[in-house]
DNA sequence: CCGGATATTGACCGATTGGTCAGGTACTTA
DNA sequence: TAAGTACCTGACCAATCGGTCAATATCCGG
C-alpha cells in the first residue's frame, strides 16, 4: 500500500467500485490484481473480500454500474423539438459529447464487448445499445413518414452508420491526430456536424 | 500439457507465433499465460525462451506479424479501375470482406489500438491505418478533382466515416445480430453497399 | 563415428496471484 | 457498561505467473 489514493469519499463499497472503474477501464480483466484495486481505494485487499465475494463479481457490478451509468448519459442524448433533421444533428452531437466525457466508461463497457474469448457479461454491455438504438430508428422513421427523407432507405442501416462514424472517431482519436490531413482530431463539434451533413444531403428526398 | 494441439506444421518459432497469435486474439496480454502458448503449440513452456527472449517481445513479434498481415490483406481492398464512384464502391466492399475474412488479425491489431495502460507498441498497430487512409482520401479528392463529387466536403472527414462503418460493424456484429429492426448483420455486402449509397447521394455535386 | 551446434526438456526459482482466516477496531443498541 | 455487529486488517495459503538452468535429445558436417 505505498500508494496515497486520491479517492476519498463515500463508504467503503463505493470507493471500491470507484477504484476498481479506473483501475478496469485502462487496463483489462487479468491486468488488474485485487491488490492494486485495495491500494487505488485506500484500504487493505482483505478488506474487498467483505463486500465483493470474489474478483469476478467485483467486476461484474463495475461493468453493471458503467453499464447503467453510460447509458443513463447516452439516453440524454435524444432530445425531440425542432425538425428531424435539427433532431439529428442535435443527437449525433450530443452522442459523440457523451462518450468523450465519460471516456472510461466507454473503453470499459466496449473491451468487455470486444473479448471473444471469456464473454463475462455481455448483456450488460448490450443493453445501452438497444434503447439509444431504437430511439435513432424511431427518428429517421418519423423523418421518412413525414416526408424530410427519402423512403427507400434503411433506418436501421443508417442508425449503424450514424453511431459507427461517433464510436469510430471516439477510438481512434489519438490515431487519427497524427496523420496531417486530419483536422478535425480536437473538433468533435466539427467532425459531427461535417457527418451528419453529408448523411443529410444522402437521405434527402430527390426533390432536395 | 493437456490439450493435443492442432497446429503441427512449420518449425519451431512459427509454431510459437501461430499458437500466441490464436491464444492473443482472443484474449488480452496478462490473460494469456506462456504455458497456454506452449500448450497450444505442443511444445515445453522452456521451449519458448529458446526462441524469444521474454513474453513481451513475443508478443510484439506476433503484433508485428499480425499487423504486416493485415495490412497486406487491408492493401488489396484499393482497386483502380472504373469511374471514382465504382471504385469507393468496390473499396467499401473489399475493406470489409477484408476485416471479415481475418477476424483475429483485426482483433489482436484493434486491442492494442484500444488499450490506453500499457502502449506496448501502438506504431505497429497504427500503421495499417496510414496508408489505407492515405489511399482513400486520394480517391476522393480525385473524386472532387473530376467534379464527381462536391468540392466541398473534407476527403479526410468522408475517409473517416467510411472506415468507421466498417470496423464498427465489424465489431457490432454480434451485437447487431440481436436487434430485430436490423435484417443486414449476416449480409456484409448489403450492408456496405447500402453505406456507400447513401454516401454517393451525401457526396454528389449540387446538379445531380 | 565423432563433435559441435541447435533444439528441447523437466525441474526449479522468486514473485505475485486470488482468496482465507483469526482477530482487532469502532460504532450501535440495550 | 456490556454485548452485538458491521467494518477492517496483517498474516497466511495454495496455485500460478514469467523466467532460469543444467541436462539431454537431435541433427549435421567431417
Amino acid at each position: 500500500m505505498d500508494n496515497i489514493q486520491a479517492i476519498a469519499e463515500g463508504d467503503g463499497r463505493q470507493r471500491i467500485l470507484a477504484a476498481a472503474e479506473k483501475l478496469f477501464s485502462d487496463k483489462a480483466f487479468d491486468a488488474v490484481s485485487m491488490s492494486a484495486i485495495a491500494c487505488e481505494a485506500g484500504i487493505s485487499k482483505a478488506n474487498i473480500y467483505h463486500y465483493f465475494p470474489n474478483k469476478d463479481t467485483l467486476y461484474l457490478a463495475v461493468l453493471r454500474m458503467a453499464s447503467h451509468n453510460l447509458r443513463a448519459v447516452l439516453n440524454e442524448s435524444v432530445s425531440a423539438h425542432g425538425s428531424v433533421r435539427d433532431v439529428l444533428r442535435h443527437f449525433a452531437h450530443n452522442h459523440l459529447q457523451a462518450l468523450l466525457k465519460r471516456p472510461e466508461l466507454v473503453r470499459l463497457v466496449w473491451r468487455e464487448i470486444l473479448e471473444k474469448g471469456a464473454p463475462r457479461a455481455q448483456e450488460f454491455a448490450e443493453q445501452g445499445f438497444a434503447d439509444m438504438f431504437s430511439a435513432l430508428v424511431d427518428v429517421l422513421k418519423l423523418g421518412q413518414t413525414r416526408g424530410e427523407f427519402r423512403p427507400d432507405f434503411d433506418p436501421a442501416l443508417v442508425a449503424t452508420l450514424l453511431l459507427g462514424a461517433n464510436v469510430f472517431f471516439f477510438q481512434s482519436r489519438d490515431i487519427l491526430r497524427h496523420y496531417p490531413p486530419i483536422t478535425f482530431a480536437d473538433d468533435p463539434a466539427g467532425y459531427d456536424a461535417g457527418i451528419v451533413e453529408i448523411l443529410l444531403r444522402g437521405l434527402a428526398p430527390a426533390t432536395a
